[in-house]
RNA sequence: CGGGGUGUGGCGCAGUCUGGCAGCGCGCUUGCUUUGGGAGCAAGAUGUCGGAGGUUCAAAUCCUCUCACCCCGACCA
């Protein structure tokens, strides 16, 4: 199928120092990717192997489901993007250009607007739906910090697909269907995903999944909640808790008192002055929504989720104020602001907080707190709303068990857009009645070049990739010990050809290296089953058979090893 | 964008503080030996020291500007 000297495999011994991640790591040593710039790579002949291997489950799969498959422009005429409000909301990941006349287009990082255009007017009838339109394709996102390789790069590729459905239930099938095939190509890639709720970011829309990849190592870029009981699951920036945290029984309300508070400034510092517990106080944090001040107020044990306070706010920017800033509409340095008597600066409020009495915040007056504040009577709420992160241990929303934290790689994503990108380019069909409806649309995405380099924070040990076998770039490799052996040279390509004849796809080391390098290197590519032909056991007309995952070595007669390389496939992951 | 760091042969690095022949390991080429877990010996090739400007008899080294890349944070459809 393929020899070692015809084709590219440029291995490296050394360790990259670019790279932090041991998936990152394992695809440039095994020869698998190069950079060309920051976030953007370059497949080389093995990678382009595992991503057609994953390209084609997700394709199988995807047409099993019905999803029709196109091809769709990495360009699209900025008005586009300008009509559904996005041009404005996504921002500068968005790369634009112009072209000869003038005109801007921007780069696709996903493709609901072009797809909405090219249905638009040509569904016109409800016996046109339900449709679902897939492709395989680059993507690019001029991320702020691209990072770990492929897993957070700026050009990537992904499968994104587009359901268009005329009713809510006739979407919800078609959702569901999505799911199901989610699952199914995830785990015939050899990968265990879970299904968590998550926020629909910049997508908009009404709701929506992300199935992740749970991952041990550091490559987790996301924090899951899981409640084992239940089975709720949902990302921390979405998840919903209920607070396990004992506070005291309502107080009768006690005069306010401003105390001196020197050189405490953080929750930690406060607590061991006034000698409370966390809980007890309230975290006032000032924040830049769209360059308007906002002021959050959490309980002192708790963290502000960023994503819930701006989806309260409806900002496209949120950021945390600046020191300066926070001088100016506090009239104290970082650490003492409150909400009583803070002016012109909205107060959102968390739930939490209003279950509080007597409690104390920053004075807004350098190294001064207040004790003794009640909601209300010292301050009012501008809103009132969910703004606490949930963490590990807090209750589960859903039923009585507590929430685990797990550390997870997003590797597809499924969003319940509603109605929002069809009314604002004006995607509209005609029922039965022939009354008029805007089309219910779904968009679902699958990382091609993220899950493979994703599953490897899973799959590898010291020595290198152990590839799960439906995306491995070979299934076998094949080791001649010596080129030079005529009997092992002959054997090698007895079993080449047999394999090869079988429909298996084999990379034969015919390299004049020493055992000793192409066991190394065999080790670090990482194809999971491993042929030798050395001449202890070709003595006896065997060769010996390994896989990668196992230590376990078996010798087999040559004119038996199609079988035997199958015998061991299938029990491999 | 803010903070930190790095740019010296294909890869990994030393040299920079204190200016004075541009080095080491791996890889590469050739030859001989070796051949079951990254061989040995010998001979070789490979550098605008990221770029521009400046100081100096002399700059990888000092100064100014600039670019790229990496790490932390913000971001992540």
């Amino acid at each position: 199928m393929m020899r070692w000297t015809q084709t590219y495999i440029p291995t490296l011994r050394q360790k990259q120092t670019e790279a932090e991640l041991i998936s990152h790591q394992l695809l440039l040593r095994g020869g698998y990717i190069r950079k060309l710039a920051s976030g953007i790579y370059l497949y080389l002949p093995l990678m382009q192997r595992v991503i057609e291997k994953f390209a084609n489950i997700v394709r199988e799969e995807m047409n099993r489901a019905g999803a029709l498959e196109i091809h769709m422009s990495v360009l699209c005429p900025a008005e586009i993007w300008q009509a559904t409000g996005r041009y404005q909301s996504v921002g500068k990941e968005q790369m634009r250009m112009k072209d000869r006349h003038e005109h801007e287009f921007v780069m696709c990082g996903t493709h609901e607007e072009t797809v909405t255009t090219l249905i638009k007017g040509e569904v016109k009838s409800y016996r046109q739906l339900p449709m679902n339109l897939y492709q395989i394709q680059v993507k690019f996102r001029d991320e702020i910090r691209p990072r770990f390789g492929l897993m957070r790069g700026r050009e990537f590729i992904m499968k994104d697909a587009y359901t268009f459905d005329a009713t809510q239930e006739s979407f919800d099938r078609s959702y569901q269907k999505m799911v199901d095939a989610y699952y199914t190509i995830f785990k015939r890639a050899g990968l265990d995903t879970v299904k968590v709720e998550s926020d629909t970011g910049a997508m908009g829309g009404k709701a929506a999944h992300e199935f992740m990849l749970l991952v041990d190592t550091n490559g987790g870029e996301e924090t899951i909640l899981i409640c084992d009981k239940c089975g709720y699951a949902a990302n921390a920036e979405k998840a919903a808790f209920r607070d396990t945290v004992k506070i005291g029984k309502p107080e009768k309300p006690k005069p306010l008192e401003t105390v001196d508070t020197p050189g405490a400034a953080t929750i930690e510092e406060v607590t061991a002055f006034l000698k409370v517990k966390p809980h007890e106080l309230v975290k006032t944090l000032i924040y830049m929504a769209d360059d308007k001040p906002v002021a959050t107020l959490v309980r002192g044990d708790r963290d502000v989720n960023e994503i819930k306070l701006k989806n309260a706010v409806g900002a496209i920017q949120l950021e945390l104020a600046t020191p300066g800033q926070i001088e100016e509409y506090t009239g104290a340095p970082v650490g003492f602001a409150g909400p009583v008597g803070l002016k012109d600066v909205p107060l959102y409020v968390d739930p939490l907080v209003t279950k509080l009495s007597n409690f104390i915040v920053g004075a807004n007056a350098d190294q001064k707190h207040i004790v003794n504040v009640n909601l209300d009577r010292d301050f009012k709420a501008t809103k009132v709303i969910d703004l606490s992160m949930a963490r590990g241990g807090d209750g589960c929303p859903m039923c009585n068990a507590n929430l685990d934290s797990k550390s997870g790689i997003e590797v597809g994503n499924t969003f319940q857009l509603g109605t929002k990108y069809s009314l604002s380019l004006g995607a509209k069909f005609l029922d039965a009645e022939g009354k008029e409806h805007p089309i219910i649309m779904g968009s679902y995405g699958i990382g091609i070049t993220r899950t493979p380099q994703a599953a490897l924070e899973k799959y590898y040990d010291d020595k290198g990739i152990i590839w799960p076998r439906s995306i491995a770039p070979y299934l076998v490799e094949l080791i001649p010990l010596s080129m030079e052996n005529e009997g092992q040279v002959a054997a090698a390509e007895k079993i080449y050809t047999a394999l090869t004849e079988a429909g298996i796809d084999v990379l034969m080391d015919d390299r004049a290296e020493r055992p000793g390098v192409k066991f190394n290197d065999a080790d670090l590519i990482g194809m999971p089953i491993r042929i030798t032909i050395g001449d202890k056991s070709l003595a006896k007309g065997k060769v010996e058979i390994k896989a990668r995952a196992e230590d376990k070595v078996e010798l087999v007669a040559v004119d038996s090893v199609v079988g035997a390389v199958e015998e061991v496939a299938q029990r491999l992951n």
